[in-house]
Formats: structure tokens, C-alpha cells, sequence
DNA sequence: CCGATATCAGTTTAACTGAGATAA
DNA sequence: CTTATCTCAGTTAAACTGATATCG
């Protein structure tokens, strides 16, 4: 008989890596690789992030971005201050909302981004080899599902 | 016309969020609900995983857990005699090869994974709530696959 | 007065690098 | 001789908490 301790097994007994820790091991891996990639552009991955998210919304403050990633805006502050002074990001008070400091990307951080965009896609391109076009959109599809189940939050 | 430097957009011209950005926010939502979780053991989540793994696997070292995190060796090493201190885990020299400590879980291990496994269960359900079964097995076949894919191609 | 944002300051944590001993 | 493991020690990076000011 099996203890009631027993981690999740499958039909043959044999022990089940749950969800969650299946997307902590990828999220491993190809932060390992994307380290890399961003680096030759002198950037962290937290950097880069920001940036891409930057690039695709407007109007947002450090306060925003600080939510999105689940650090305090304090912590945020630290990284939005370094890409400033490399005149990546520039920062406006909102018209509507003096309090507010709208980030954008200048010039010199558009550009990065697009330096980065070739291989980051190579290095996706890679990560879904094995997956066929259909089963790579179902992915996408079945990961913003889970996303949108665990925080309630709107889509992109 | 479309500067080269822009990202990626889909049919409609809306901005697209790559693959790593969606597996990063998931990976996100899941680790705040399981720091919740494993808190009220007081655990960490990279104790539990490091839990979880040691429960799936047998005859690990601490080196194997550190290239399983991406981490070296000597910072798994603190969170491993964090584990054994509190005697839910204990090391013993490998019969083969004194050199390496073989880690076990002890029954005190054991039944904190037990009493974690419903939880852990629930916020998992609750994050595929939107996916049908065969569609969560596709998600999960999905993401060893893209793992593989990544983790495979390189040495080290 | 309250809530959100920004910012200054100090602290903690979890990783890192380096060095040295031992076993195969 | 080389490589892997373990361990001790110090360092760094990136988060944290706390406090203060301002805007709406």
C-alpha cells in the first residue's frame, strides 16, 4: 500500500513532476540563455525585460513595471535609474498626474531592442524545435490561460 | 513603413509577447502562491523543490541539486545543511565514492511533503482551471519538450 | 485624511568568487 | 595529473523594510 505522503505517481507508479516545477526548470534554461544573449548588449535580463515591456506598452511608471515583475517599486526604481543614465529610458511627469513619472524607450533603447530581436527569436526558434507551429500557438495559448487563472489579471 | 527595430507583431499589428516573457509571468504567479504555500511549513520554495526533487530521485548529491537550480554548488550547500539541520533531510558518504554525500529525505521530510501535496495540488488545478485535460497534458509535453530542446543542444 | 507614487537610506538574503582538502 | 566534491571564507547583487514628501 502506498503512504498517503507519497508524492503524485502516474498509471506505472513511476513519480510525476508537477506543473509548476516543469515551468520553473524552462524558465531556468532559457533564462541561462537569454543571460547570455543580453549581455553582449550589457544588459540583464531584468533590464531586458523591462525594456520589452516598455516597448510595448505606453505610459507606464516604475510603480507599474514593479508590479509586472513582482519586485517593489523601490527595487524597481534601482534598475529604471541604471537604464536612464545609459539613455535607454527617459522619464516625463504625466501631464494628468504630476506624481507620476511616464517612462519611455529613447532612441538608443529602441534600438537595442531591435539589436537583441534576431537572437532571442533564434534562441525561441530553438527552445520549440520539436514542436509543430500548431502545438508551439497551443502552448502560448495554454500559458497565458494559466497566467490569467492564478492572478485574475487582463491580457496583454 | 516598419522600422526594423521594432517587435514582433502579429496579423493585426498588435505587439507580441514572446515565449520566454510568458513562461517568465507564469513562473512568477505560480512561485508567489507556492511561497505562500510552503511558508506555513516554513519552508522556502527552493527548500521544497529541493524536497521535491530529492523525493522523486535517490542517491543525489548537493553538486546535483546545484546544476538542477542553475546555481554553483557552494550556494545549495547552504541550503542544504539549512534542510538537514532540521532534520528533514540527512547526508551520508556514498559507499562507492566517499567523496560524494549521498542526501535522503528522513520520515520528518517525507511527511512535509505530504502535507503539502494537497495544496500544491489545488493551486495547480486552479491555474490549468481553463485548459481541458488533454490540453494540460499538452501543455506539460510541451514545456519537456522545450526544456529538452534548450538543455540538450548545449554541453555542460 | 487617504492612497499611490517617488525617493533616500539602511538592511537582509541569496547568490557569487576564491581557496584549500580529499577522493577516484 | 586531472577532475569532482565538499567546505570555509569573504564579497557582491538584488531584493527587502522603513521613513519622508507630494500629488490627487
Amino acid at each position: 500500500m502506498r503512504p498517503s505522503h507519497d508524492l503524485p505517481v502516474d498509471d506505472l507508479g513511476v513519480p510525476m513532476v508537477t506543473l509548476s516545477y516543469l515551468i520553473k526548470q524552462v524558465e531556468l534554461v532559457s533564462r541561462a540563455r537569454l543571460d547570455e544573449i543580453v549581455a553582449a548588449e550589457g544588459l540583464s535580463t531584468s533590464e531586458y525585460t523591462a525594456l520589452t515591456v516598455l516597448g510595448r506598452r505606453h505610459g507606464l511608471t516604475t510603480s507599474d513595471l514593479a508590479r509586472n515583475s513582482f519586485v517593489r517599486p523601490q527595487s524597481m526604481a534601482e534598475l529604471i535609474g541604471s537604464l536612464e543614465q545609459r539613455d535607454l529610458i527617459s522619464r516625463a511627469p504625466d501631464a494628468e498626474n504630476r506624481r507620476r513619472m511616464i517612462i519611455s524607450l529613447t532612441a538608443a533603447g529602441r534600438a537595442l531592442l531591435g539589436r537583441l530581436r534576431k537572437p532571442v527569436e533564434a534562441m525561441e526558434e530553438e527552445m520549440t524545435s520539436g514542436l509543430s507551429p500548431a502545438k508551439r500557438a497551443a502552448l502560448s495559448a495554454a500559458l497565458e490561460s494559466c497566467r490569467v487563472a492564478l492572478s485574475g489579471a487582463r491580457p496583454h
